[in-house]
RNA sequence: GCUGAUGUGGCCAAAUUGGUUUAAGGCACUCGCCUGAUACGUGAGCGAUUAGUGGUUCGAAUCCACUCGUCAGCACCA
């Protein structure tokens, strides 16, 4: 009886039994979604986070901070991405033997609540304290920041994502805000804090300044046409400007400065120039009064603004010719100069309104910027350190004072006050606005052309004309934005620039670009932290003055402002105390008291809400008020992780708190992935309605396909097209195989009562297969290792999908399943139920960290019924690797069975001859004995594997193997640098028998042009076969196998038999026959199968069970099978009783 | 505009960091294979001047320069 039924035969006898003592579950299909919900439960009964976490020792911490999200908004799939980079490598840390406490949080303040509040009680900013009290305001806000709580905290769970959300921490509670009241009084003590007064966006038709935040909002930018002015500005001669005078017509040389923004002209303080950039002193005619004029521009644009009615002269001469109304105005260069020649010129002011409150002596004078360009303009910028924050740099690096003028309480103030009218000072256009859109009913004519007619007419303008640009616009009003100095909190970063990058370079990014690139270079350009937004629900800034600004202080904790108060009580006749929320409003009430005994009112601004987020390692254990220890064993983290956005957000302020207060990294490694995009590469935005539902995508796929797909796809830091598609491959070819690779073990192994914690087999005493398994597996082992402590998911996962799908199920368990029939529990038998059972064992623990659901599934059913294992695979440690186990040798061995094998399968496609017709023999040329001995101990399995009867080697002495050379680059190259192409062509003209000469000889003497010999040895070349003449040959690499096709009547009539048995076989199933019916066969007598029935009868009916085989003429009963083309025969096929 | 990443068959993507793997593998496609744990499986096949151009080198998908495309960040300033 073959195998096969033997095995059935006992499967059914045993039945019974079986079903009673089974100890592997076994499924009929793969449900992801039902096991996470299965998984899910068992977690949260058995609470296995915890004791994942709890089992660790504390002094052997992997410290990890959770970049709080907001709840405000609902969860996306690019959620989902983030979360499962922080969960893989914390997960697998903690099989590591690390204790991996993971704090979760909320960010709670800043705009987007605002925002969100405002549209549901439709108000804008101006109707807070109007329309609603910020007390009202603020309670919606509270009540706003953990809106969609519930759907993260799904979402967190769903996927699968381990964070302490029991006890997160919240960026709005007291102790949140006095942890980061404290920090910014470490840094106010420093002396890191200070009150500035510098250029920012703002909207006056809103009256309030913007963030960048807001002025990347789409749509902001738009194209206008600004009328433009290039202005003459009048240079003052004194001994350095001397030269430029010469021959100068009513001794005037002017100075040409474009702007974009003629109502900064009256605010002009200074002309920037490029030190390096050439200029030219050039002399022609003012083309709107005609005058003679002698001019400064960059000589790059002189072209471009002496265009148009301009003409250049040959010679100086010709400009006498000139008269006012010729059609070309004739312009000479007369004098080249640098710009570094022409800083430190005065010039005469442009438009007198005003004069800068102070140092107005240092004002009206060439200044240097490195930000000069001469791509459009004069290459002199026109420079208003009021209204643009290139000037004001540059201005006040040169000493230059701004255009600041006192208002009537003597503060110094802009030309342009803050509904963007100009100020008394400015004569006729006091009251006007800078910009039409301001008005409700515009004039005729702007202020910009207003300003522009006045130069023209006073010899002032060069040129006047159109502009299309585009210019920032408040989002809000839709009204062009200024660029306005306002007063702010700064925080000096720059000052502790240096150390900020010197400590970067500790940190290990992923990728290391970001980290060099997009950080280090942001760090290389760092300006200071404006803190201040004047907003209403954010942490206040806990900075009291007094009303002229000259005594003021800096609150660090609640105790201190209890004092504080007491004070201001005590010395002021008040009745105040603490708040109960520090928020806006209620602080607002607080008044100190000076130390000179005046009032002190705090400063309104909130602090940036990245503040918050920064603040995180320290306000989460709301140190230092509180655990202090705990503060310090997780401080600074070992990893992070978040979205590239993050790098100038979080990342940024995560590393300049804890380098300003601490003089320390905040994290030591950080992960920073890229966007999630759809699968056509574009950006998911609700707009085009591409987005994913992480909802959705998990109760569809399971979380853990989703989760492995996004690992594997591709490194994290790529951007992520994100096809389910391709979450439906990750689900059937990995999890799939993986399952039905468990089910083929469970099904056997619970026939043969197989359990595990027998005495296991050593590895020497299994077959070469289990070896080759178990070494590929130990290889698996160490490399997964390596690349999890590397932070590199992705190959490790591709690896371990490579080993489950190619090696362990396609390969080790197809190659197995007669070992696992057989009927007796051999030895054998029980070291292929062990080899697969440690695969599969590791392998749950080698994926748990990217599909922590299935793994945990897998290890529960393999080890239910075991003892001395952990409750889940979470709880385990990751394998060692036993190098011992690792036989490259063997793993070799099996690649070539392999390779062989699927050279034999395509050779006979090729031919069109299919598997079941048996085969003579392989030839396989042999060009060293290591490859023959090698091979040979495979030969059995690939012989069965491509139903072949032997396989012959060939070995060069039979002088039929046709070789082909080539040299071994590697080695060569180094040797023979330029002559590496004489030897790869002299190689490359090599015969047979100049290969066989060369291996005889081993080694050839290479003769180089400069008349030296270089001797190849045999292991500067690569020798392989490339064919054998007069055979059927295939290659792949250095392999090359032959196949003898030659069909005797022998293998005509087994193919035959095989082919009958397979259509009996067929019969048997549609008549639903039991497997160990008996049988009997007629067949319709076809000469095709007279020689199979009479050589192979006996194999016949061993392999169908029948009982009896006849041939017959004219058969009448039966059915018509088709044997092969054109063979078209009868059969009939009954049961026999008894 | 500036900076950075990226560009490999229709699609997703490898390539030990410069040493010809025949430029891997998968999806799709074509042609096979249901007695065998998997047809949500499996075998074979088709399909690429590695975006383009130039350079460095004995040797380039890999390094350099430029151009083009995609994405992102930073600007929009006279």
């Amino acid at each position: 009886m073959p195998e096969l039924l033997l095995f059935l035969h006992n499967f059914f006898q045993t039945l019974q039994l079986v079903c009673r003592m089974a100890n592997f579950k076994e499924y009929k299909t793969l449900n992801l979604p039902e096991i996470d919900k299965e998984i899910l439960q068992f977690w949260e009964t058995q609470k296995i986070f915890d004791k994942s976490v709890n089992q660790r020792s504390l002094d052997n911490s992997f410290v990890f901070y959770e970049g709080p999200p907001s709840a405000n908004g609902k969860p996306g799939i690019h959620h989902v991405m983030a979360r499962t980079i922080k969960d893989v490598f914390c997960r697998f840390q903690t099989l590591k033997g690390k204790r991996v406490e993971r704090k979760g949080g909320w960010d709670t303040h800043g705009l987007p609540i605002e925002l969100s509040v405002e549209k549901e009680l439709g108000i804008t900013k101006e109707d807070i304290g109007k329309k609603i009290s910020v007390d009202d305001y603020n309670k919606a806000c509270r009540e706003t920041v953990l809106r969609y709580k519930d759907l993260w905290d799904n979402i967190t769970q769903q996927m699968g994502y381990w964070v302490d959300l029991e006890n997160p921490y919240i960026t709005f509670e007291n102790n949140y805000i006095e942890s980061v009241w404290n920090l910014l009084k470490k840094l106010y003590d420093k002396n890191l804090l200070y009150k500035g007064y510098t250029i920012q966006p703002y909207s006056p038709a809103a009256g309030t300044g913007l963030s960048s935040h807001e002025l990347n909002q789409p749509g902001t930018y738009k194209d206008v046409k600004d009328t433009t002015i290039v202005a003459q500005f009048k240079m003052l001669k004194n001994e350095q400007s001397a030269a430029y005078f010469k021959g100068a017509e009513e001794g005037e040389v002017h100075f040409l400065a474009w702007t974009t923004t003629p109502w900064t002209l009256p605010s002009n303080t200074a002309l920037t120039v490029g030190p390096k950039i050439d200029y030219a002193l050039v002399q022609s005619f003012n083309q709107y009064t005609h005058k003679p004029i002698q001019v400064i521009l960059a000589k790059g644009l002189v072209g471009k603004q002496f265009s148009g009615k301009y003409e250049a002269a040959e010679n100086q001469n010709d400009l006498n010719n000139y008269q006012p109304g010729d059609k070309k105005i004739p312009y000479f260069i007369l004098k080249e100069m640098k710009g570094s020649e022409l800083v430190g010129i005065k010039y005469e002011q442009l438009m007198p309104f005003a004069l800068p409150y102070e140092n107005a002596d240092q004002a009206f004078r060439v200044i240097p910027g490195d930000f000069v360009t001469t791509e459009d303009g004069t290459g002199i910028v026109h420079t208003a350190p009021t209204f643009g924050a290139d000037d004001a740099m540059v201005a006040k690096k040169a000493g230059v004072p701004a255009m600041l003028v006192l208002d009537k309480d003597d503060n110094p103030v802009p030309l342009v006050d803050k509904q963007g009218k100009f100020r008394p000072e400015m004569g006729d256009f006091a009251g006007k606005y800078v910009k039409n859109e301001y008005y409700k009913n515009p004039p005729e004519k702007s202020v910009d052309v207003e300003l522009a007619i006045k130069l023209k007419e006073e010899n002032k303008a060069f040129k006047v004309e159109k502009y299309a640009h585009t210019y920032p616009h408040c989002w809000r009003t839709d009204k062009p934005v200024l660029y306005y100095p306002l007063d702010s909190w700064f925080i000096r970063a720059t000052a502790c620039k240096e150390r900020m990058y010197e400590l970067n370079k500790t940190i290990n990014w992923k990728p290391a670009s970001t980290g060099e690139g997009r950080f280090g270079k942001w760090l290389e350009n760092l300006q200071d932290w404006n803190l201040s937004r004047s907003r209403f629900w954010g942490i206040p800034l806990p900075i009291w003055r007094n009303e002229d600004g000259t005594e003021e202080v800096c609150i660090g904790s609640i105790e201190q402002l209890q004092q504080e108060v007491e004070k201001a009580n005590a010395a002021l006749g008040l009745n105040q105390s603490v708040p109960d929320d520090l928020h806006r409003p209620y602080i607002d009430d607080v008044v100190l008291v000076s130390p000179s005994g005046k009032e002190m009112r705090r400063e309104l601004d909130l602090i940036d809400v990245w503040f918050d987020s920064g603040s995180m390692p320290y306000a989460q254990w709301h140190y230092p008020f509180e655990n202090e220890e705990k503060f310090k064993r997780n401080f600074p983290a070992d990893f992070i992780a978040e979205g590239v956005d993050q790098t100038r957000g979080w990342f940024y302020t995560l590393h300049a708190i804890a380098t300003m207060v601490h003089d320390s990294v905040a994290f030591k490694n950080v992960v920073s992935n890229g966007l999630v995009l759809d699968k056509d590469g574009k950006k998911m935005s609700k707009r085009l309605g591409n987005g994913v539902d992480p909802f959705a995508t998990l109760d569809k796929y399971g979380a853990d396909a989703t989760r492995w797909y996004m690992i594997s796809n591709s490194p994290p830091w790529d951007n992520l097209k994100f096809d389910l598609a391709g979450l439906d491959e990750v689900r059937r070819k990995f999890f799939g195989t993986l399952h039905n690779t468990y089910s083929f073990f469970a099904l056997y192994a619970n026939i043969d009562g197989y359990q595990y914690g027998e005495e296991n087999i050593p590895l020497e005493e299994r077959s070469e297969l289990d070896r080759w398994v178990i070494s590929l597996l130990n290889t698996l082992v160490k490399e997964t290792e390596g690349h999890f402590a590397d932070y590199d998911a992705t190959p490790a996962t591709r690896k371990i999908q490579n080993f489950v799908n190619d090696q362990l199920s396609n390969w080790y368990v197809r190659l197995s399943r007669r070992r696992f029939w057989k009927g007796e529990f051999t030895k054998d038998k029980k070291a292929a139920y062990q080899t697969l059972y440690e695969c599969l064992l590791t392998v749950t623990k080698l994926m748990a960290s990217v599909a922590p659901f299935y793994a945990d599934f897998l290890y529960k059913n393999l080890t239910d019924k075991g003892s001395g294992f952990k409750e889940s695979v979470h709880l385990e440690d990751f394998p060692e690797v036993n190098d011992n186990y690792i036989n490259k040798n063997l793993e070799q061995q099996m690649d070539y069975a392999q390779r062989i094998s699927s050279l034999v399968l395509s050779l006979r496609k090729k031919e069109k001859i299919r598997v079941r017709q048996p085969l003579g023999k392989i030839l396989l040329p042999v060009l060293d004995e290591g490859f023959k001995n090698q091979v040979e101990k495979v030969k059995d399995l690939v012989l069965a594997e491509v139903n072949v009867k032997e396989l012959e080697y060939i070995t060069e002495t039979e002088g039929v193997i046709k070789k082909k050379i080539k040299p071994n680059f590697r080695t060569l190259g180094r040797r023979l640098g330029p002559n590496m192409k004489l030897a790869a062509q002299t190689l490359g003209k090599f015969g047979q028998n100049e290969i066989a000469e060369l291996e005889k000889a081993g080694g050839f003497d290479l003769n180089l042009p400069d008349g030296s010999v270089e001797r190849l040895g045999l292991e500067d070349v690569e020798i392989t076969s490339e064919d054998i003449p007069g055979w059927l040959v295939a290659n792949d690499g250095p392999l090359t196998v032959a196949l003898d096709v030659t069909m005797t009547d022998q293998l005509l009539a087994e193919g035959t038999a095989r082919e009958l048995i397979n259509r009996i076989q067929n019969i048997r199933k549609e008549s639903n026959f039991n497997v160990t019916d008996r049988i009997a066969i007629s067949i319709e007598k076809h000469e095709a199968v007279e020689s199979a029935v009479s050589l192979f009868g006996n194999y016949i009916c061993n392999e169908t069970l029948a009982t009896d085989l006849q041939l017959m003429e004219n058969l009448t009963e039966g059915q018509n099978v088709s044997l092969a083309t054109d063979v078209d025969i009868k059969m009939n096929v009954v049961r026999r009783e008894g």
